[in-house]
Formats: C-alpha cells, structure tokens, sequence
DNA sequence: CTCTTACAATTGGTCTGACCTCTAGGGTCA
DNA sequence: TGACCCTAGAGGTCAGACCAATTGTAAGAG
C-alpha cells in the first residue's frame, strides 16, 4: 500500500505495448517525438496509414480518436488529419479539467484561486521580460476597456485580450496554457453574468495598476496588482451570479 | 481577424452537434454533470448503450475513447468500463502536456520554470492551510530522505511524496493536479540520471528549510525556500544530464 | 484569357455483423 | 469447505461497404 502514494506518476508511455490502438497510440506519438510530424502537417490517409502499421482501420481510427481528443491532431472530413498548428500560444483542452471539476465537485473559489496564483505568477514573470511590443498591445486593450464601459460583453473581450497578453509576456508557454485552461472555464461562467456587469470603470483601473507595474519592471509590484484585480473580479462575479440566481428563483424560470 | 485571438475560448461543448460521435461526448459528459454517472460506477455494457443513445456501437467506441484519453473514463476488456476513481488527488493525464511539449519544443527550462511557479504557490497555500496530519507527514518523508541518502532512488519517492503532501496541503486541487502534470514530466526525466545525483543532503536539508516556513505558517519563507530548493534541483538535475551526455559522447554508444 | 461552375476523386465518418480475447462469477469435484 | 474449471458476458479487433464533406480540376460562359 505505500507504493500506491506514486500512482500519480504512471506514465500511459510507450511501453505499455497492451492492446493494439494503444500501440497505434504510442506509434503516431513516437512519429511526433521524432519530429517526423510536425505541427501543420496532414497524415496520410487512413486507409494508407492503416496499412502502413500493419492494423485495421477502426484501430487506427481509434487512436487518432484518443490524439484528438487531447489536442494533438484534429480530422476534418473529406479534408484529411492534421497535427494541430496553433497560430498563438499553444493550447491545452480544458474539457479534461471541466469534467474532472463536476466529478470531483470543484468549487467556483478553488478555480478562482488557482487562476489568481497562475495569473499573478505570469504578471511577475512579465514585470521582468514583457518587450516594448507586448507592453504595447497591453496598453490598447486597456484603451478598448475604457471605450467599452458600457458595452460589458466588448469590455470582456480586451479583458481576456490583457491577460493573454501578460501571459505571452511571460515567456513562459506552459504556465500560459495552464492559465488559459483554468480561465476559459471561469470565462464561460461569466460570460453568462456579464451582461449585469457594474463597476467596469474600476476594473479598468486594475487592469492599468498591473500594467504599470509591468512597465516599470516590477515584479512585486505586478503581483500584487493583479491579486487585487482578481480578488475584486472573484467578488463582482460572485455578487452578479447570486443576483441571477435571486431573480431565476422569484420567476421561477430556471434555464 | 480581430476575433481571433479569442479563438482558444472555443470550447469542443456541448452545443457543436457536428458529428454523431461528438454528440455521443456530449451526452456522457452531460450525464456526468448531472451525477448519473459516479466516480467508480461502471457504464452499461458497450451494445445496450449504443442502442439506448441511438448511435452504432463503432461510434459509441469513439466517444467512450475520446473520454478514456482524457482520463474521464477507463476501459478494461472483459470487465466494462468505469468511470475513473481516484483515491488520491485527481489526476489530470500528462501525456497532452508531453506531446505539446515535443511538438512545441519546450526547453527543459521552461518546464523547470513552470513547475517553480506552481511550487512555490502550493507552498504558499499550504504555509496558510497545512493541518497537523499533514506536516507530520512531511515531517516523516523528510526522514525518509534522510534515511536513504545512499540511495538516490528511494530518495527519489521520499521527495516525491514530499511534494505531493505540500500540494495536498495547499487545499487546491487544481493547483495540484496542474503541478502533478508538469512535475511528472520532469520526473521521468529525473529517473533516468537519479543514480548519479549527489548532494542528497543538501537537497534534504532544503526540504527542512520548506517545512520549517510552513510550520511557522510563513508563506513567503515557504515561497522562498520552495524557490532556492527548485533553483539547485534544476541545477543539480542540469549537470547530472551533462554527464550523462559527455559520457555517452565518450562511449559513443547512444542509448 | 479569366472567372465561374459543376463534377469527380479523395478523405474522414458511420454502419453492420462477425469473431477473438480476457474477466468474473458460478458450478463442480475432491 | 475449499480449490479448480468452465461459461456467459464484456471490451478489442477486424472486414467491407456506404455516406458526407472537401478539394482540385476541368469544362463552359463571359
């Protein structure tokens, strides 16, 4: 039993030659690894490819199934499959954690800690690297805000537009697909609520304090802005749930 | 093209009833998120189950498959398959991490950094939150790697234990399950230059130091010292591949 | 000559039905 | 009562066919 603590750590890996698709599997990722693939290019047809690792065509299918459905590769009918060429930062799915946060009953306030943990680490790594260009694009999506107070749904896209740009500036691309993981599900929620959204004008305000402290390299600085700004978006978003949750129950119309 | 940037918000939901098996996704997930579905339970067997959504039993595969890579669900030939339980902290899969990482061309660094940031908030957290049990816990995996200084590998789980109980102890299971997907990457890395690592000592000493801040329920001591311990360990762990790489050089016998 | 349109080949998506392999639980025999 | 074996049922794989979407090309109109 005290071996059962490092479970965790099992790797799906290559090795584990157990049934056929997974081999498939561990073949397409093997090709990847090798740099045989790479992002952009199509595989080759099924019925080819089939052939050429001497499986069927539904096992084949079934492991570019299980590639696809962690981001990897994406089939487009009559188009063909392709390994995933992301333009931006790359991008984890985060129907993964979205599933594990209704089976494990993750609460609204530890999804909001960890974004704020991950957003104030990429701020303080920003402070020290972001370049004059992402300062820059930083500065016109504060702008947007300003021109968009009363339009919350526009506001809301130069919000997200800000933080992706500090996370860019980051330079770190695994905390900012991290990041983007945990915000898209907290994006979808308030996506809902926005359009009772008050108090824009102070959240521009936030988003300048952290903008500043990028700009003037400071780390600390930016970390604590950024706390600030989420601890007061958590407060806004829970205050506009609570309110549609209050109105729903006097209509009596859920959904 | 303005829009563009928002394009990893997309989310696979619900609503894009593209193909019949991403609608089979769609309604696993929904029974999930309605509770129909348990960790532990086990699903109806593959034939009753694609009758009762109206989809073909190949189709049906497709979506159980989509949700087994994700690690949601998990298929064992001759038993059924289950809807996945974990004991411990939930788990999210490494492997989209890992191939992102090829595809991508993470440095070593990056992920060193990443995995620096998450530390160094769960220690934080768990600076504010540790409980009795769980500083005992730390407190016996320390001696534990005291206890195994000649034997780089059983220090190892010591000091992966360790960490694992900080993450326990922030309270934040996402925060965790993200910290586990970037550590277990760089442990498998680990585990394969480990029998050369010296400095145990020094390395048991720091997780001395990290306990000692959470103790006194210091978050920044415990972010601090989180901080010095990792900055050595991707030092030490640095020089160990150097090595390695210079004494394959010399025997030119590659793997 | 260029642009548009329609066709046809290519490719992934789905279905039917069959067979194999492994697991689990029950029945049998010592 | 216990250990062993056997069978029903579960997922895994295969084959072949057809459907649907895309794309490139070739024919026709301007």
């Amino acid at each position: 039993m005290t071996a059962l603590n490092t479970d965790i750590f099992k790797t799906i890996d290559a090795e584990r030659r157990g049934t056929t698709s997974e081999e498939v599997v561990s073949q397409l990722r093997e090709m990847i690894h090798r740099g045989e693939l790479r992002p952009g290019d199509r595989l080759p047809p099924e019925r080819d490819l089939a052939k050429m690792l001497g499986v069927s065509r539904p096992t084949l299918r079934a492991g570019i199934r299980s590639l696809a459905a962690v981001g990897v590769l994406q089939s487009r009918q009559g188009a063909g499959t392709f390994v995933v060429k992301s333009d931006g930062p790359p991008a984890l799915d985060s129907s993964p954690l979205r599933l594990m946060a209704s089976l494990h009953g993750f609460t609204s306030a530890e999804m909001f800690e960890a974004r704020q943990s991950l957003e104030m680490a990429v701020a303080g790594l920003a402070a020290e690297r972001a370049t004059g260009d992402q300062m820059a694009t930083m500065s016109e999506e504060i702008t947007g805000m300003f021109t968009s107070l009363d339009d919350p749904e526009q506001f809301l896209v130069h919000d997200m537009r800000f933080h992706q740009t500090v996370a860019a500036a980051s330079g770190n691309r695994i905390l900012t697909s991290l990041m983007n993981m945990v915000a898209t599900i907290l994006f979808d929620v308030r996506s809902k609520t926005v359009k009772r959204a008050r108090d824009l004008k102070e959240s521009a305000e936030m988003h300048r304090h952290i903008y500043r402290a990028i700009r003037e390299h400071d780390p600390e600085a930016a970390r604590a802005a950024m706390r600030e700004h989420l601890v007061r978006a958590q407060r806004a978003q829970e205050q506009e749930a609570a309110e549609d949750a209050a109105r729903d129950g006097a209509n009596g119309n859920g959904r």
